[in-house]
DNA sequence: TTAGTATATATAATTTTCTTATATATGATT
DNA sequence: AATCATATATAAGAAAATTATATATACTAA
């Protein structure tokens, strides 16, 4: 499993708005099941990582909450604000903009015949 | 320019040890322009991440340097060592698997017909 | 002549982000 | 009774990056 990578880095942001962008409203645990659904297994995000950033995404006005409660257990919904929308639009452009850059840099070869 | 996104963060080691793998030997500031030219200008390392990776890379035994003066400015060549070679073949590979498993996160679809 | 740009490396302080560990609580399974 | 799955939260520490600063040479433009 890749949860560990380095690579992971700095993506954590982009993968909860991208979600929530495709998927309306879901709550912190079901974030980490999608993607981990998504990749197979590989990537897994931490909840140490993860609600610090849901925390702060909510104190920034992008995404606002309901909690509500099922099957006796509490579930805090995020989704996006009006200003979240264009902020997830924004990130999943810079997204694969910044892919198709990396690529570049990633199959670069060595002009040797 | 893409250089402050926060998606660089965790790509440095993967980028430097790819251009090593390719063209052999490099310079810092080299490895900074190359970056610069592959991308088109979109990406800009910066030398405050730069050099601090290349010196941890050369204290871990993936990076040999040597120092050659050129225009009566200094150069720090460095290039992968043997065990080096092995880091960077992997690292590139783990990299197109990372963005693969990345791709499919940020390709998701909701089934809305 | 002096200011700015380009080449070239280096480090230190600070900030940001992530990992790891811990805490709490319910429900289902073994 | 123990473990696993569900569900959220935070705190301590580590890792990585940003920003600022320092040093030095060469070239160009005002």
């Amino acid at each position: 499993m890749i949860s560990s990578n380095e690579l992971l880095r700095g993506t954590l942001r982009t993968i909860v708005l991208k979600l929530l962008y495709e998927y309306g409203r879901m709550y912190g645990y079901e974030i980490t099941q999608k993607v981990k659904d998504l990749s197979g297994g590989e990537i897994q995000l931490t909840f140490g990582a993860l609600y610090p950033t849901l925390h702060k995404l909510e104190k920034e006005g992008v995404l606002s909450t309901t909690s509500e409660v099922v099957d006796h257990r509490s579930r805090k919904y995020y989704e996006l604000t009006e200003t979240g929308e264009a902020t997830a639009s924004t990130k999943i452009e810079e997204y694969f903009a910044f892919i198709g850059n990396m690529n570049k840099i990633m199959s670069a070869q060595s002009n040797i015949a």
